[in-house]
DNA sequence: CGTTTGACTACGC
DNA sequence: CGCGTAGCCAAAC
């Protein structure tokens, strides 16, 4: 059965996820995964625990801006790790989540979006900083091991 | 006030 | 590549 706990501080959990939500730029997505990646564990919450709980968190922060009907944040931009968009397929939402991605030509044909080419990097370090962030991990494939190919030399 | 219900993800088949 | 599973609380109804 899907059941977990909540974070210490809810809302304000919520409002750090919201925050780098704002800073994904039009034309490429972030995840759930990548989004909690960037937030530190709040106090009282084991490590272990918070890997496996925090994206669903953000999932919840995410829920909460259709609650809050928040303008300034661009949530269609956050899909799952899968590169697919993880509300009910029938729900008006997905409806609108899909046709704003259209729009910015992220979705193939298989209503996917390709994270290898269009995941986000990530806010910049000094940003990070600023907000007592951590480095987002990345949505793109690691460079393939050529097998210990010489180049350069 | 008791039940229901979660914008997830890594991992094993 | 797609499907099923664990995770074990709290806000919303």
């Amino acid at each position: 059965m899907s059941t977990y706990p909540q974070p210490p501080n809810p809302r304000a959990y919520h409002e750090i996820v919201w925050e780098i939500v704002r800073q994904v730029p039009r034309g490429v997505v972030t995840t759930f995964g990548q989004l909690a990646s960037m937030i530190p564990a709040p106090e009282g919450v084991e490590a272990k625990d918070y890997e496996k709980l925090a994206p669903r968190w953000v999932g919840d922060a995410m829920n909460a801006v259709s609650r809050i009907d928040e303008p300034t944040i661009p949530w269609h931009r956050v899909i799952n790790s899968k590169g697919g968009i993880s509300l009910p397929e029938e729900s008006v939402s997905a409806a609108i989540q899909r046709a704003r991605l259209r729009a910015e030509n992220l979705l193939d044909q298989k209503e996917r979006v390709d994270l290898d080419q269009y995941g986000w990097e990530g806010p910049d370090a000094a940003w990070l900083e600023a907000h007592n962030l951590r480095a987002p991990k990345s949505l793109r494939k690691p460079p393939p091991d050529d097998g210990g190919q010489m180049r350069l030399f």
